[in-house]
DNA sequence: ATAATAACTTACTAATAAGTAAGTTTTCCT
DNA sequence: AGGAAAACTTACTTATTAGTAAGTTATTAT
């Protein structure tokens, strides 16, 4: 099944998960990646019929990635602090290059897509919610998490300072982001 | 045909804003609003020359709007914990409308700007920013609020959780967003 | 080696975007 | 009432968008 340029489809989705996270998905067209690559836009539409298709494909990744993740972290052993900062380097990885998360991205985006995709995007917050829900739940029952909270609020708090820090460090600067960080382990750590 | 209208520019940035907050800064497009407004594309442009200078006028409005709060605010014989719950209350009915607000829109489209607008909105941030910090130490001050966290690091907290709150809303709910409203006040409530 | 098919390019649409120049109507001021 | 200025409309332009049909080249399986 694969052909001369395997990578080619997998560039595109590269290519526009960066486009999503810096610009925003309105903000970038198909022309964007087919000049970053050094093909026709012609090419981007043979992979991705349409811009829903890339955007569908983008967040399918992210749940595979994701339920991969969660499978590693299952068994191994790590204690619920290291997953949880494992997590929210992810996102101080974002900052660093002015990107959001695509979550946030595409909420930003959202009353103008289709309910397919919007459907997915509800898959995958569903799914990273629950991750760090249980990552805390699991940290808290250990006695490595400390928190008041039920642990889905908690995660909803810690995931909204993360999705927003990030946005917000593109305004006010990385120092924010840095206070918003470090309180956040600050509040759970035993 | 139509009688006069001095309130066509008041009316183009009422539709403005509802549009950002709606569908984006880079989803809505002049005809949008000459449309809801029954009026020609370049009646819009008599008004505000480019889509960025709309935009300017939208954030000096928000800019002006909230100094005059603050004003208000200053003086008023309001507990610090209800002048949070009025600004929370802001977002609130966001949520209702499944809007966000306009800061974290803005912040999605951010690298799609100029200077001058990324100016403006760093303006706008900064005078929202003291105003939550003010009065958490306020509150703090007069006992009417507890908190661990320097103030403006429980401002960041507050208002991270707001904005990327009422984005999540539109994913995954209004529970969500309530969720996250409720644990706020409980945090810094005395 | 060749037929099928995957991975493209070429060369277009049709729609929509922002923006403008010039003319028309409406309102304001004296 | 009459002129100036404000508030538009008409009628464009230019650029960009997503998308497609048809042809070409490369790769793979037989």
């Amino acid at each position: 099944m694969s052909a001369r340029n395997t990578d080619t489809k997998e560039e595109i989705l590269r290519i526009g998960k960066q486009l999503i996270q810096f610009y925003g998905y309105n903000a970038f067209s198909y022309a964007d990646i087919s000049r970053e690559l050094n093909i026709k836009n012609a090419a981007v539409h043979y992979h991705f019929r349409g811009k829903e298709d890339l955007l569908m494909a983008l967040i399918q990744n992210y749940i595979d990635n994701y339920q991969l993740l969660a499978q590693q972290l299952k068994g191994a052993p790590i204690k619920a602090i290291g997953k949880l900062e494992k997590f929210i380097e992810r996102y101080t990885l974002l900052c660093e290059t002015d990107s959001i998360c695509i979550i946030g991205s595409i909420a930003s985006d959202f009353n103008t897509l289709p309910d397919s995709v919007k459907e997915k995007v509800t898959e995958l917050i569903n799914l990273v919610m629950s991750m760090v829900e249980q990552t805390l739940s699991e940290g808290k029952r250990k006695g490595e998490l400390v928190f008041t909270e039920p642990p889905k609020t908690q995660a909803l708090l810690i995931m909204t300072n993360l999705a927003a820090g990030v946005q917000l460090a593109r305004i006010s600067g990385k120092k924010d982001y840095e206070a918003i960080r470090k309180a956040i382990i600050r509040q759970v750590k035993a």
